[in-house]
DNA sequence: TTGTAGGCGTTATCAA
DNA sequence: TTGATAACGCCTACAA
């Protein structure tokens, strides 16, 4: 029998096989892959023989030819556009956890745009991964339809609907209305959005937001585009107030260009939050519970954007788009009020 | 020839394999594994007829067959300790910029503890990863013997060193000294120390702290156990005031505990910072830098560990520990000086 | 309950 | 430069 030359010395000794526990337990390789695979008929005498000689050799199933064989890996790629957002990290928090209690393995892309997620895809498609979840929108049909060409599942959050792709998404818009509401409610009469760059989430919040304000016969927000980031959100609330005017309500495209924002109108401007303006951000992550900021927001339920993704991407063919309610998170930035909110 | 049954409709269309390109190119399927592993012999003419029928089948090299026979499957596991932590959000970016560039793919796992690390290394190594890189540090001597059991490579970061486990680690010993010098340096006679959990980072850099402190021959510093996180630094200082105690410089064991703690000394007690206490953190996460937290702190070279991560596990054999030096990032929390610390 | 044999899709080896 | 053939280690019939 040919063998393999002996690995150099420090190596790490490569892997024994079910073929090798099975010569050493005296049963035939099916026998070993019996015991290991749950539910398979052993008796107890030989499934003890086996274990004993499997743990003598360290052996665990090598998974590979099981893949191979059946097609599906266990693995599924999950997508976030940049660490450092907190909502792509709780995302993924949320989301490897619930693939774990699953038993399924997640394999992390972090990448700044989607542009490039059919190549990503396509490479990670040679793993054989069984689904995508990506915590990043996808924008254009180019790289949708090319994902469909890779045939695999593939789940995006807070993104347009294309062809296959299935969807869960918090909804946006109404969390933008919602928005125009609380602050219009609260007194604020000139208003402002500190916008994000081209994203869905970001389109749909701003539109719920100008069609409530228009509704409710305000003036028209100003319209600064910010970013994502706290130093985006920093300059830009600089440059809006810097240019003179002074707006007494701000509705952020997320939680980090809102604070950003606060910090700018609070420590540089002097000015005072909620007295002088009020701030409304979206996300809810950690800082904006912080003491500092104390920021109101709205709740990205991210537990149910998660159980959204694993359900949708388990199903066997493409449902509905899942769309998850935002929760209003009243704190320190936001005039008290008793009324209630309503849609 | 038997055939598998025909996909159920609406199921994503099996992969085409080389065999298959090879069929439609007429050539052997060598020929096909040849043109799409690098550096093999192949001539222009049938590369070209090869490459023509691989898209028309949108062929994608199998990758697991290849992990099969070379036994390198290019995957590296990462391990995380929570992701409330931007300590180990920036380390996980910073980690999978690197393998992406080596077109390596990162498998993340996330977990509380370094308790079941060994289960999940075993686990993963079903997947016959190449390695693991743990950002968590391992603490235990049974677990470290069971992870050199799986005959896996394992690099962990600011970790004690176990047999052959790999560390890259920054100076948390050094750091903590210069913290004291610091403080001291600045007036402060009545120090506080809010101190992690069971760590070595943690140990360390306690150990240094209250080191520096004693051969300055300056009173010992209160000490709290706080936790990792916001809240227990917020809780901790609160504690820590409400006894009565007025230290005049606290040092944190990390940056999550200092703000926690900055919040509570400014928001809840109404006292100065860095007038009545001076506070200083770990890590240099980014809301250190933020205009409202304006945190002194010490920045761990991320980059560094990260490189020093990747480094280490490619290497045939364990070699010597790399230590990286923090960075100490002067800010609004100490108060203000033209000395020119010196560790 | 256990063993035998074929096949999954590559890479590696050797011959042509 | 190309092709045939043997692994790689498991799962899945099917036979004993």
């Amino acid at each position: 029998m040919s063998r393999s030359p002996p690995p150099p010395a420090g190596a790490p000794r490569a892997h024994a096989s079910s073929t090798a526990v099975a010569r050493l337990a005296g049963v035939s390789q099916s026998t070993v892959s019996r015991v290991f695979s749950a539910g398979a008929a052993v008796s107890a005498d030989v499934r003890e023989r086996v274990l004993k000689a499997a743990a003598e050799l360290h052996y665990k199933p090598n998974a590979l030819p099981a893949i191979l064989q059946t097609g599906r890996s266990g693995i599924v790629a999950v997508v976030v556009g940049g660490f450092y957002n907190p909502f792509f990290t709780e995302f993924l928090r949320c989301v490897t956890s619930l693939l774990r209690e699953r038993r399924i393995e997640t394999m992390l892309v972090d990448t700044s745009s989607d542009d490039n997620l059919d190549d990503i895809v396509g490479e990670l498609s040679r793993y054989r991964i069984d689904g995508v979840i990506s915590a990043l929108a996808i924008r254009s049909t180019r790289v949708a339809r090319k994902l469909e060409g890779a045939g695999i599942p593939i789940v995006a959050v807070n993104s347009k609907k294309f062809g296959n792709l299935r969807t869960v998404s918090t909804d946006n818009r109404s969390a933008g209305a919602l928005a125009a509401d609380l602050l219009i409610d609260g007194g604020c009469r000139t208003l402002a959005y500190l916008a994000g760059r081209e994203s869905t989430a970001q389109t749909e919040r701003q539109r719920g937001f100008l069609k409530r304000i228009n509704d409710r016969q305000v003036a028209p927000p100003q319209h600064v585009v910010a970013g994502f980031s706290y130093e985006e959100g920093y300059a830009a609330a600089l440059e809006l107030l810097s240019s003179g005017s002074r707006p007494d309500g701000i509705f952020c495209v997320n939680d980090l260009v809102a604070i950003g924002a606060l910090d700018a109108i609070r420590i540089e401007f002097g000015l005072s939050v909620p007295g002088d303006i009020q701030v409304v951000g979206f996300d809810d992550i950690p800082m904006a519970g912080w003491r500092g900021p104390d920021l109101t927001t709205f709740h990205q339920d991210m537990d149910a954007l998660a159980l959204g993704s694993v359900t949708l991407l388990a199903e066997a063919a493409p449902s509905r788009p899942i769309v998850i309610p935002p929760r209003l998170v009243l704190r320190g930035t936001t005039r008290p009020r008793d009324v209630a909110v309503t849609p």
